[in-house]
DNA sequence: CGAGAAAGTCAACGATCGTTGACTTAACTG
DNA sequence: CAGTTAAGTCAACGATCGTTGACTTTCTCG
């Protein structure tokens, strides 16, 4: 057999470990902070395995900073409660195991690197938009969810990126009920106003 | 004389002249993104002279980073207007003349280096927490202000940052009524939930 | 003018970076 | 076992980085 003896084959097994260990790396520090040798350091491996397995330090970004937000339907839960329950399946994301550290990565490497911040922008479009769309009036959708997004990323940045003390300091049930009545602010204030300005 | 001709002397202009091209730079590509080599030539003067001038680019970084807030006396306006002044406020260290840029720039830098980070946590505990102190009960200052900031920059960085379309293009005005109302929101419940919780 | 300080230039240092190609070792197949 | 392919190592490339010290130019003032 050409395939795995056990379950994986060797080369696939090592493309995961170097998968993980850029996640991690590529999290704490960044595309530009985490180099390639670092990765490599951390398999441990030689960092030419890299360039043979992704193709470039750009490939293997790519290939670890996958997105997948899982994001609920929320036309299965209560009006009312949907943004308690967009705070929470927002937290897991970082608090959570490693198949969502996606977007972490990504907003870790956003703000000093325009590719990166335009794969949040088709994060966005793709993911969050539709989610939240049966929530709000046409029309509605884009800046609703916009808003929602800075103070999600708001949230993520001054408590896992900044550790700014009270918001890092807050029990994750504090943070779902104080930022979850915001978002649910939004949701409710999107409706209130849909059509006040129309034709 | 041994000063100035007219103004400022030679030396204080080709000081002044580095420092301005520096916080464009650092507040465009961060403190990794921006070299020394690349403020010089923007000056233009040669890069031994920055190391002259600022000792390293550590020590050009905190010349060209300083916060000052300026944080209006939220004591004098009606309280239920202090959410949008605050916003207001706030978008105007973005959109208004160079002597707001300091937070800017510690903003685009704090997400890959720690120490500018810690810089922010300074700005926050000695400028935005005793302004906003008066207008929360006691014990409720920090998670306010904390939950304002997450606000007040997540707005920053999907606006200004990561330029995320619906966030960017919506109109001063607009994120004025809309985000103002959530600083108000935060700034009423800080009020509402004290004492729910105390001995 | 001429001396001395200030302002500015230049070339080079060691370090790190992403990437490459030649080489060696391990594994599988006939 | 022999031969081919896959997996992994090694040394080096060109580039860029922050920083340094010696050098030259410009200005100031006795």
């Amino acid at each position: 057999m050409t395939l795995t003896p056990t379950k994986l084959s060797k080369s696939e097994k090592t493309r995961q470990a170097i998968l993980e260990a850029a996640q991690t790396l590529f999290y704490e520090k960044g595309y530009d902070g985490a180099s390639v040798r670092q990765i490599a350091e951390a398999v441990p491996i030689d960092p030419a395995m890299i360039m043979r397995y992704f193709g470039s330090k750009e490939g293997l970004f790519s290939a670890a900073a996958l997105v997948d937000l899982r994001l609920p339907d929320l036309g299965s839960i209560p009006r009312d409660l949907a943004g308690k329950g967009l705070v929470r399946h927002f937290l897991m994301l970082w608090e959570g195991d490693r198949s969502g550290i996606g977007l972490p990565i990504l907003l870790r490497s956003a703000v000093s690197n325009q590719n990166v911040a335009d794969k949040i922008h088709e994060v966005f479009e793709e993911q969050v938009v539709p989610a939240i769309s049966g929530l709000v009036p046409e029309g509605e959708e884009d800046s609703c969810a916009g808003l929602i997004v800075s103070q999600l990323f708001g949230l993520a940045l001054c408590r896992y990126i900044l550790r700014l003390s009270p918001v890092a300091e807050m029990t994750e049930q504090e943070i779902v009920e104080r930022i979850g009545a915001v978002i649910q602010f939004h949701l409710d204030a999107a409706r209130d106003t849909a059509g006040s300005n129309r034709p």
